[in-house]
DNA sequence: GGTCACATGTTATAAAGTAACACCCATGTC
DNA sequence: GACATGGGTGTTACTTTATAACATGTGACC
C-alpha cells in the first residue's frame, strides 16, 4: 500500500461501514469505539494498543488507562472490524468486515504495512495440511513477512 | 501428540541432534544454552520464557536474570533448534532442525500442544499468493489453532 | 601469556496486557 | 416519574513479556 492513495477515503469508508454492520447486528459502535476504530485506521501499519492509547489521551487531553483501549480494541476484534497481528501485538483495520476472513496479511518489513488478502488457495491449502493430521482448524493465522512491491520497486 | 509416547526420548533426540548440528556449524552450545533447549523440550505444549526462567532459577538454586533465558532462546531459535509461536508468546523444540523449515504449527485448544508441520502445500500456496500481490516472501508465519486428533476423540 | 571475540551476570527499565471494583447512563418496566 | 438492570467506562494497581546499558568472565588462537 503506497502512500499514494487517498487515505482519508479509506478512514471514512471504515467507519461507515462499520456504523452499517453494527447497526444491522445491533452491536453498540460507541463514541469512544469509533474512535479508537478510527485510531487503527490512522495507517495501514499496524499498530501497538499503547499507540492508539498516545493519540487518544492526546485528543482527550488528558491521560487514559490502557484498558480502556484494550476494550475497544477487544470488541472492534469481535466485530471483524481489525484485526490483531500476533507477530507485532498490534492492530490494523479490517479491509473487508462482515466477509468470512481467515486472517491473512502479507507485512511488509521496509515500510511497515500489512495487506490483508483472504487467498483461497491458501485458506484451502492449511484446511487439507491440517485434515491430513486429524487436525480440526477453528483459527488459522498467517503473517507473512517479506516486502512488498512499492518497497522493491523503491528501495530506501 | 498425545501424553503416550516416551516423551524422554524426545528430548534425548533432541539435544542429540542439537549437539551434531551445532558442532557440524561451529556454533557454541554451552552448557546454558544446552540446559535451555531442554527445558523447552520438556513437552511439546510451547512455553514462555519466564516459565523456562523459573525452571532454570530451581535448578541453579538461585534467581537468574530473564536476559539470560533470553539471550539463550535468541540463539537457539538462529540457530532453528527452537521456533516461537508468536500467537502465544511462547517457544516450542523444533522436531527437525537442519531442514528449511517455514514454520507451520497446529496448536490444540485443548491440551496446548504445537505440532509443527511443514506441508508443501501450505508453502507453495502462500508463495503463489504473495507473487500474485508482488510481495516477495521472507518468513512466513502459519499458527493454526483448532483441536489435535486426540483431544477430538478424547474431550474433557 | 596476551588479547580478542563471544558468553554471561547485574541492574534497571520499557512495553504489553489484565484484575478488581466503582460508577455512569441508557433502556425498559411499573 | 421512580426504579431496576445491564452494558459501557473510569480508576487503581498489578502481572507478564521483553530489552537496554554496562560490567565481568572465559575459551580459543596467535
Amino acid at each position: 500500500m503506497s502512500a499514494l492513495h487517498d487515505h482519508t477515503h479509506c478512514i471514512a469508508d471504515a467507519l461507515t461501514r462499520a456504523d452499517a454492520l453494527c447497526a444491522e447486528r445491533g452491536a453498540r459502535l460507541t463514541a469512544l469505539r469509533r474512535r479508537v476504530l478510527e485510531l487503527v485506521w490512522s495507517s495501514h501499519r499496524p499498530r501497538g494498543a499503547y499507540a492508539i492509547l498516545e493519540d487518544l489521551s492526546q485528543q482527550e487531553g488528558k491521560a487514559t488507562a490502557p484498558l480502556t483501549v484494550y476494550r475497544a480494541l477487544e470488541f472492534l476484534v469481535e466485530q471483524g472490524l481489525v484485526h490483531r497481528i500476533e507477530s507485532l501485538n498490534a492492530y490494523v483495520g479490517c479491509a473487508d468486515p462482515g466477509a468470512v476472513h481467515s486472517g491473512q496479511f502479507l507485512v511488509c518489513e521496509s515500510c511497515g504495512d500489512a495487506a490483508e488478502i483472504d487467498d483461497p488457495r491458501v485458506g484451502a491449502a492449511i484446511i487439507a495440511a491440517a485434515a491430513d493430521r486429524g487436525f480440526r482448524v477453528q483459527r488459522p493465522t498467517v503473517e507473512v513477512r517479506g516486502l512488498c512491491k512499492s518497497c522493491q520497486e523503491n528501495p530506501r
